[in-house]
Order: C-alpha cells, then structure tokens, then sequence
DNA sequence: AATTGTTGTGATAGCGTTGTCATAGCGTTG
DNA sequence: CAACGCTATGACAACGCTATCACAACAATT
C-alpha cells in the first residue's frame, strides 16, 4: 500500500540494494544511477520505513532519556545538552520523566529496552543496583546524570557536589552565620546524600553543626520544601541559614515562608543547590549553587555515544565543578555574637 | 544472540504463534499452557523485539508531539494533559520542540512519518498548509492544538481566544484604561491573529482603538518580548495598558520593564493571554487569561485517538474557554479623563 | 601479461514477529 | 447423531529492509 524500496528500485530500473546504498549513502554508488535513484525516489514519495530499517540493522538510532522531574529545569538544561550532541549524530530521544516515582522510572527504561533504544541516559530517583541489573542486560548502554548509584557500573556525570557546597558553606560562614538548617531530598540518592554529608562536613571544619531538629530529610520536590517551609516558620528558634539541596525543594521553602509571614533573608536565610527555575523573570535572587546542568547533559551524550561506538574501558565517573552564583536571599550578620 | 519468541517456544514446548498469544494476552490459550509460556519467558528473561513487532503489525503504539517552545509552560502542561490520556493506552510520547522554527518543526514531522508513528499532535510555528501537506501524507493522523492552520484538514483543538480576550478586555476598560499597546508573535498563526484581532475588536466596541505605533509583532519568545518593552519604555507617551498575546512575550516584557524602571502597574498596566511560569513561587501577579492548557492536550490526544480507531467524519474545531485570573499588573484608573 | 586493488551492481537470505489459515477436539443443539 | 460453533493450537508466509556474498569491469601495480 505504502512505497517501498522495490517500487522504487523498479522505477530506477535498478536492484534494491542499490536504492538502500542510495538512499543511506553508503557503499559504492555511481552519480548516474544516484540521480536516477533519487529522482524516482522523489516522484513516488517514498518515505523510508525506519522501523524496517531498524529491525533489520538492529539499531534504531534512538536514545532514550528518564529523568526525575520534567517541569525542574535542571533536567531541562541537561536535556538540552543531551539534544546538541546526540541530535547531529541522528538520534532521537525518547523523553520520559518518572516523577520521582522509582517504579515508574524501572518501567520505562524497560519499556526502552523492549524498544530497543541503542543507550539510556537516567537521572534515577533512586533505583537500587539490584533492581537496574533486573532491568538492563548485560550489555545495555546505560549512562547516569546528576545521581550516582554506588555499583550499578554504569558511567555517570556529575556535580562536583563537594565542591559546590563547600563555596556555599564558605560564603555562609563569612556573611556569619552560626546557626544551620537543612531540606534535602532522599539521602538514598547521591544528590542527596552527598550534599548533606558534604554541607555537614564543611560546617565541622568550620566549627559548626546541624541541629538534629533542624534537618528535614524528604523528597526532592516543591511540595516537600513546601511542608518543611511551615515547619520552619513554626519552629521557636530557627536557624539563620538553611540550605536546600536541590531547587526544587527551594522554591517550595521560599513560598511556604513567604506564605507564612517569614521574610528572606531578614529573618532566615536561605541557600539553593541549583538555580531557582524563575530566575529568568525576577532576577536570580536567591544565593545558589549554579549547577552546569547543560554540560552534565553533554558530557552524558558523549560517554554514551563513546559506549555506542565501542568502547569497553571500565566505567567512569566525571565530575562537574559548579560555581557560586550571589543573589539577595543570604543576610549579613554583622557583630552579633551567639553563645552556642 | 538475543532470546527470541521461538527459544521461549522451544523452551515450553509450544510454537511461537502460542507464545505471541500469551505475551500479547488476544487470542485462545488455555491456562496450563498460558502458565507453561510465562515460565519460559521468566526464566529465558525474554523480552519483546518491540521494534520487530511494529515492523509486523504496522503500528508503532508512538504518537509524535512538535511543540514550539518546550521550555514555557502552557506546552509543559498541554503534554501532561496528552500524556494523561495516552499512556494508559499504551502509547508512548516522542517528544520534539521546534523552538519557533518553522523548518525544524517540519522536519520534525517527517521525521516522525518515517518512524511510522501511530499519529502525531502539532502546536505549529506557523508551517503553511502546502508545506504541511508535503510533510504528511493523505493517511496521516494529525491533530493540531493551540494554534489551528486553516485549510490543512486536521482536526484542532485551540482555546475560544475571542472569549479569553473579551474577558481581558472588559477588565481593562473597567478599570477605567483607555489607550492600549500590543506585543504578539506573528500574525500568520492563528494564537497571533485571532488573539490580537480579537483584541481590537472589542476595543472599537468600547469605543477605544490600538496605536499603530503602539503595536509590536515579532515572535511568540521571551526574547522579543524584551525587546518591545525596551521600546516601550523609550517612547515619550505611552499606552496606560499592553495586551501581550502569549505568556513568554509577557515574561520578557516585564524583565524589561522592570530593567528600565517602569513599575507595573503604576506606570503602565499589563495583561497577558496565558499563565506566567513563575506564579507557582511569586504567586500570579499578573492579570492574565488563565488558559487550558491540559484540558487542550486532553482533548487532542482524545481526537487523536478517535481517529487512530477510525473515525473518518469530517475534522473538528474544538474551542475550550479559557478564564480571567485577576493579578497586580493593572492599575485602576480612577478618574483621569485623557482627550483623545 | 599477470596480479592486485578499487569501484559499482545484483542476488539472496533472513531479522523476529504476527496475521491468516488449517486443523482438531469438544460441547451444544435441533 | 449430524451439524454447528467454540476453544485451542500449529504451520506458514510475509512485513521492508540491509548485510553479506558474488561478480564484473576497470585501473594500477608488479
């Protein structure tokens, strides 16, 4: 019903093969026939069936992306820098988010692998090893952004989480800040976990801690910022600083205290791991680690492209340094002196 | 080299035709039997050669979205509403944004066709019926949403602008406004025209009208509309109202705005058709027709999927309307009486 | 002149799945 | 009990393409 390659081929008055080498530039093709390939190719319409191609050549030139929040524009950012590399090799990705739901997340790379997708770049939101390796066979291609997971042996992109939090803790502790507090999202997820351990640690060296009841371990998500924002502004004695591990659950803290009648950064301070989505519109206001979203999502594409292509060599795990972006939701402790 | 229908057969002593009944759940398998399968496919880990059964049965469960700008909002919204109702089906979404460029929105398309998707929704940056009907042949599925391109032949799904914009328009007047500026994108898409001829209209039955030189047409981008509020803000008498025609003209409007130093709404007044991005932590400030998005992209992937079971009446213009929501960006005017 | 390599083309054989048809056993019905 | 429909299974072909091989024709090298 459709226009095949043999319609075509009998058009030219030449063997498919020859209309396939033409029409994927391949092989050894003379001028002439190629014109006259192309010309019958464009009289009838044919439009190549990919699906074909694929199951015949077993590579579907697709990839496919999950990541843990489509509306948090980190993963926008890193989906854009997926797209500039693997979109002029010809892959298309196939874009899922699971929400921060994990079953969703193992449902859809394994929906990706029954689609035969050529690689898979995750940004898990929590994936255990075990339940990965039920998912992807042995030799699936598989590249992780944003969140490491320890054994899963797959190459992974990064913060420098480290680093980032330790120019926050610095740029706390100069403005004078004494007193902390934490929302993080699961520490089961390396975004978590090691940028809590990391703000803690820094704030040792400084001579600082977090007070137990200041910490709020939840999800990585606005609502859950939210909820922590009203506990917050209930708490008697708050901390003057709090640092949210990721933007998400930043923007839900600043609305939940704006909401409550607490004024940032007069009354607490707040610090963001990651760009506040509405920078755009009203400055970015908000102190923060500036994350390098955009080249997590290259340096992604091209480890994968790399495993595409062959290469075997262990796994690796890269590390992106952030920067310290200022903005206004950091207040200046001038003199005054707690006895803690 | 992979496990395959016929090594789950051999395995459970049935032959393939039994084993596609199984996985595919259609047809007569008697439960010993049935039971017998699963094991085998447990035990080989078989997974299903998606690419092979699309190569078969002609139909790929992939329906193809192009939207023009992924990173605003109201298309965040409009997929979540076409996600909605097509992944319980068992579709999955490939998703593409054009960025406004009509010829990547194209190619986009085509794209698609060649991957054989099962149909495709499409908010146009403008693409022109003769090229459209290049792109997509007589059988395709297509089903247009937020901007309707007359003469194409596609079903469309689009908010009732009149509607949306009378509402503003009554505001305005209301508060008492009476000389106005425009900023839209081009006038060639339908959310351009319909919205900005709208507009005018129901000026002129107020007895009011648009300054030609008060009326910037360019882009449905952020972009642009920072550049027309840099004008704006140059000019020497200036409307007391700006009607922007999408949310992301809105958006670069204000920054600009706010870099000049023209305060909203005390210098000027202004309104957008479409929700601002960042209303979810500043709250919705501004005046703005609160658009459908999600119930848009329901409603096409709904008519999408008629279409795909065979419904061949003639194509439909569904309208859904928007409502007001009241922010801060409009001043009321009180009692001055300017001679026009 | 013989050998080798390069270029250009065709014939053939599937890839893994499902649609279609054939067949057989069974229960129900007039 | 013959006729029929329903359930259950297998055999077989075919979907459109490309990988592989085979083979020429010709050029370049020994």
């Amino acid at each position: 019903m459709l226009v095949t390659l043999s319609d075509v081929a009998q058009l030219a008055g030449v063997s498919p093969s020859t209309v396939s080498r033409v029409v994927n530039n391949n092989g050894y093709v003379s001028e002439a026939i190629a014109k006259r390939v192309m010309d019958a190719v464009a009289e009838l319409d044919y439009r190549p069936n990919v699906v074909a191609r694929s199951f015949r050549s077993k590579t579907t030139m697709t990839i496919g992306v999950v990541v843990s929040d489509l509306t948090n524009s980190y993963f926008m950012d890193a989906l854009g820098g997926i797209e500039e590399v693997l979109s002029p090799e010809g892959y298309l990705l196939l874009i899922a988010s699971s929400n921060n739901v994990v079953s969703r997340e193992l449902q859809y790379c394994l929906e990706f692998d029954h689609r035969r997708v050529d690689g898979t770049i995750l940004a898990s939101a929590g994936a255990s090893p075990a339940k990965l390796s039920t998912v992807f066979r042995k030799d699936s291609r598989v590249v992780l952004i944003d969140r490491m997971i320890d054994g899963a042996g797959f190459d992974c992109v990064l913060d420098d989480n480290e680093s980032g939090v330790n120019q926050l803790v610095e740029y706390l502790v100069e403005q004078g800040h004494q007193t902390f507090g934490v929302v993080s999202g699961p520490l089961s997820i390396s975004a978590g976990s090691e940028r809590v351990d990391a703000f803690e640690r820094a704030l040792a060296r400084a001579g600082y801690d977090v007070r137990p009841e200041w910490k709020w371990i939840g999800e990585f998500t606005d609502e859950y910022g939210y909820g922590a924002g009203q506990l917050l502004a209930a708490l008697q004695e708050k901390p003057s600083a709090v640092f949210c591990a990721n933007n998400a659950l930043a923007q839900g803290l600043l609305l939940s205290l704006n909401d409550a009648g607490i004024r940032v950064p007069d009354d607490v301070s707040v610090v963001s791991y990651g760009t506040l989505a509405n920078g755009k519109l009203f400055r970015t206001t908000v102190t923060c680690v500036e994350q390098p979203a955009r080249e997590t999502g290259r340096a992604g594409a091209r480890l994968l492209l790399e495993r595409i292509r062959g290469n075997d060599e262990p796994y690796q795990v890269l590390r992106i340094p952030p920067r310290l972006s200022l903005g206004e939701s950091v207040r200046r402790i001038e003199s005054l002196r707690t006895n803690r």
